[in-house]
RNA sequence: GCCGAAGUGGCGGAACAGGUAGACGCGACAGUCUCAAAAACUGUUGGGGGGCAACCCUCGUGUCGGUUCGAGUCCGACCUUCGGCACCA
């Protein structure tokens, strides 16, 4: 233990104290004059591409933030340092719904509003000491970046994957846009303001991201969060089934046919009634005349319905008849047609057949309308007596015909299989996911490059007239229509078939579409006749190492995947996975919240960076907890990192009184070595675990050694330094402010970091000697230094003749004896 | 309701792969320095009990069971917290 402060050992006038405030901006200065961080192609070193989610431009940086970006800074950091061609490129996502409402709000013009933001943001994050090369920014708002986004719709509808349609979308009343179904929340409220969505009929575009709904759900070939896997593979929402016709036979109604899709044709035999959506098509033309009056009023009740009631699992179920049966080929039945809004028009064919007895929803209708049940999947034990609740279950069939007694597993492939034989229907897979609804009602978004002529119907803007530029002068009055339909200039043009007056599309792309191409951009940001160049693209992509949070699973994640896999069809690029790692962060919190501003709760990096210098900061980040799970910002812990560093720059500056060779302890010469070895092998491990703060914790041990060993003074100059020059190189990616000035400080070439990550060595970094713990009957009663090369035999033997063990065998006999080499004997009497 | 992650000192957290629970840090307490305080530094610090003492005993990782020579770690049931999904037929 030290028992000598160590500053006592520093002479005052000769060390300088460690000043954050004065060598952080030094360092950022000079590694940006000497463009240090750079990155080019192709000088042989093999690539690293790291990247994180660039953030979105609302103004501040807030701590959430640099957890994010902190951590990966310094991963990307120590890849660099093993010798990787590292690319670690920033930008910024800067397209989007707040600036309007600041513009609105305050009058400043939306690009005003966000290039002020980003100038702010940017000078936040070069505080931070980051090795972004800033020649590789990429901002979504600026044409020469939308235009390429505008280029890739076209692609998506050369392709037919983007449509236009008219369909039932999610509409948030007080962003006054349409929004995609990932953008609106389980409780029914939009993702960005919490205020309860409705719902609209309106013509908008839609990406076709179903026809890859099978590709997107394998993750295999890359390695991803399991967590993250499955809340998309639930998203995407893939079931089996089978689509069944029932009969239709009604005046004066075309349709011969209704369409359910079921996953339980098992119960087809149970059917009692069908329900259909409240919006299903058929419903006008099959209600009859007594029922018309009781149809309607529940139709257009339930159209304006937020998504949250009508989502509602907790409320009593609603519906009415509507006067019309069909019939179940399978048994004859006459069926009655209900509408109710627990079905949903948008998923499978807006159409159910209710079997009550064995589904809990059509249990509870059946239960509230009269409507009968009857059983056709018998319970274990069954004894033909009426259900309390649906059975759910598998079981044995019955009342089901040719199919009775069969195991309903067993039925409901024998049942699929007829069905389709008969042409009753066919087997079909449905899946949750829906088409992405890409259109918005706002002005602050790239304007989809779309031109309707009366002639010619919907044409695409020439490749060439590309950028369609956001018209500077529009009103951003929130109306619920684009501002762009009140700019004369950008709407009236001329069609390019034709050449017709005609109008522009005037409806934005929602931002999702900016983030779902930028990683490539990276690759060649400046790049002006093309998104990006094809060599490049084969030199980066994909991204190793993507990190952001959890949040965006189900939009930018699947987004981006489906952008990829889309233009890999096109041929551009030449793989269908862009991030072929990610890593989760978690999440920051304070006052044991996570943090938000209606809670007051939100913590600035600045005054941090300020008082205590952003290495302290960055260290603190990443020592509150393990990365993936986050962690709590106390204002007192972040003191001891500062402490720590503190000590790291005395204990390096240290005049070591290093002792004449004859008082050179070989020993503890040899121990020190072989912890330092161990250090190296540690921190390495750690770094490539992302386990940052054990990481840390390693380093400060080896801290505290080094002050032991400055006090004992029994080791030589030369395995001194060697120790010094390792930790500065261990904490490099961490305190890169701090190393770089002790390394210059210590007489080292600029500039650390164009140095390698240290290497140890195998056989100083394992144990010589070990602390075998004997244990009688399973508990520790006696712990013996031994050579790491102990024999079975001799350890054995060892611990039996401990002083302390045969006191607690007593006379006992010494029934077996186990032992785990190099760690415990365990002697059970 | 379903899916996922997690429950360890006063606090944040360590503990590879079933083998010394509590690394590292914060806080607290005591001390050094100081007229004093702050800062810095040094020491102690899971609970209970015993010993003049180096130490020793005992309980202890959300709860209750189980497997094992041995469980924070594995198995079963439950409780709590946090994320995600939620009338998806």
């Amino acid at each position: 233990m030290r028992t000598t402060p160590l500053n006592s050992r520093i002479c005052p006038l000769m060390t300088p104290k460690y000043n954050p405030q004065e060598i952080e901006p030094k360092w950022q200065g000079k590694w940006s004059a000497d463009r240090l961080y750079e990155v080019k192609e192709g000088d042989g070193r093999k690539k690293w591409y790291a990247l994180t989610m660039f953030p979105y431009t609302s103004g501040d940086l807030h701590i959430g933030h640099w957890y994010a970006l902190a951590p990966s800074d310094v991963h990307a950091r120590f890849k660099r340092m093993q010798g990787y061609n590292v690319l670690h490129p920033i930008g910024f996502d800067a397209f989007g719904l707040p600036a309007e409402n600041a513009a609105i709000k305050r009058g400043i013009h939306p690009h005003t509003w966000t290039m002020r933001n980003i100038e702010n943001m940017r000078s936040q994050l070069k505080s931070m000491g980051p090795i972004y090369d800033w020649d590789r920014e990429v901002i979504t708002c600026e044409p020469a970046y939308y235009k390429w986004t505008q280029w890739f719709f076209l692609k998506l509808y050369e392709a037919g994957l983007a449509y236009r349609a008219r369909a039932p979308v999610n509409w948030c009343p007080h962003c006054q846009t349409v929004l995609a179904n990932e953008q609106v929340l389980a409780t029914g409220e939009c993702e960005r303001c919490n205020t309860p969505v409705t719902r609209k009929d309106l013509e908008q575009w839609f990406f076709r991201i179903t026809r890859y709904a099978d590709e997107l759900l394998d993750h295999d070939g890359i390695d991803w969060p399991e967590r993250i896997k499955i809340m998309q593979k639930n998203w995407i929402g893939r079931s089996e089934g089978v689509e069944i016709l029932f009969g239709l036979d009604h005046e004066g109604v075309p349709e011969k046919e209704i369409r359910v899709f079921t996953t339980r044709p098992d119960t087809i035999f149970g059917v009692t009634f069908l329900v259909l959506a409240p919006e299903h098509p058929l419903v006008a033309r099959l209600t009859t005349p007594e029922h018309r009056a009781e149809v309607e009023k529940y139709v257009s009740a339930s159209r304006q319905q937020t998504e949250r009631d009508r989502l509602s699992t907790e409320k009593e179920k609603t519906g009415v008849f509507t006067g019309a049966c069909c019939l179940n080929r399978l048994n004859g039945d006459k069926v009655p047609i209900w509408i109710a809004d627990y079905v949903l028009s948008s998923y499978g064919t807006g159409a159910v057949m209710a079997v009550p007895a064995h589904d809990t929803r059509d249990f509870e209708f059946a239960n509230k309308f009269g409507i009968p049940v009857k059983v056709v999947i018998a319970p274990p034990g069954w004894l033909g007596t009426d259900l309390s609740e649906a059975y759910v279950e598998p079981g044995t069939m019955v009342n089901s015909a040719q199919f009775n007694g069969l195991p309903s597993e067993q039925g409901k492939e024998a049942i699929a299989d007829f069905i389709s034989q008969k042409g009753y229907g066919k087997r079909t897979i449905t899946y949750r996911l829906r088409d992405w609804l890409i259109s918005r009602q706002r002005y602050w978004g790239a304007p989809i490059p779309m031109i309707y002529c009366s002639h010619c119907g919907i044409v695409p803007v020439p490749e060439n007239d590309l950028p369609v530029l956001l018209p500077p002068d529009a009103e951003f009055k929130p109306t619920g229509e684009s501002p762009l339909k009140y700019v004369p200039s950008f709407v009236n043009t001329a069609c390019p078939r034709c050449k017709a007056p005609a109008r522009r599309e005037t409806d934005t792309m929602d931002t999702f579409m900016c983030s779902s191409w930028y990683f490539l951009r990276y690759a060649s940001p400046h790049s002006a006749g093309a998104a990006f160049e094809p060599e490049d693209i084969k030199f980066w992509l994909p991204v190793d190492l993507y990190t952001g949070g959890a949040e965006h699973a189900n939009m930018h994640l699947l987004y981006a995947r489906f952008f990829t896999k889309a233009i890999r069809d096109m041929g551009l690029v030449k793989f269908g996975e862009p991030f072929t790692r990610l890593f989760n962060q978690g999440t920051i919190i304070s006052q044991k919240h996570k943090m938000s501003k209606s809670r007051g709760n939100v913590v600035t990096p600045d005054t941090y960076v300020a008082e205590l210098g952003a290495d302290t900061v960055r260290a603190y980040m990443m020592f509150v907890g393990p990365w993936e799970q986050g962690g709590e910002w106390n204002d007192q812990a972040i003191g001891g990192m500062h402490r720590w560093l503190g000590r790291v720059w005395n204990l390096v500056l240290q005049d070591y009184q290093a002792p004449p060779a004859s008082e050179v302890n070989p020993e503890t010469q040899k121990s020190l070595r072989h912890f330092l070895h161990k250090t190296i092998k540690r921190v390495t491990a750690d770094m490539e675990g992302f386990h940052f703060n054990t990481m840390l914790a390693a380093l400060m041990e080896f801290t505290n050694r080094l002050a032991e060993e400055a006090e004992a003074k029994a080791v030589d100059r030369a395995a001194w330094q060697e120790c010094l020059d390792a930790l500065l190189l261990l904490l490099a990616p961490t305190a890169p402010h701090l190393t770089e000035e002790l390394w210059m400080l210590t007489g080292h070439p600029y500039s650390i970091h164009q140095r390698r990550w240290p290497a140890w060595n195998e056989g100083f970094a394992r144990e010589e000697s070990v602390t075998l713990v004997i244990q009688v009957n399973g508990k520790v009663r006696d712990k013996v230094l031994v050579p790491a090369s102990i024999s079975e035999e001799d350890a054995r033997k060892m611990a039996l003749e401990q002083e302390k063990i045969r006191a607690h065998i007593g006379a006992r006999p010494v029934q077996r004896v186990f032992y785990v080499p190099g760690r415990l004997v365990n002697i059970v009497v």
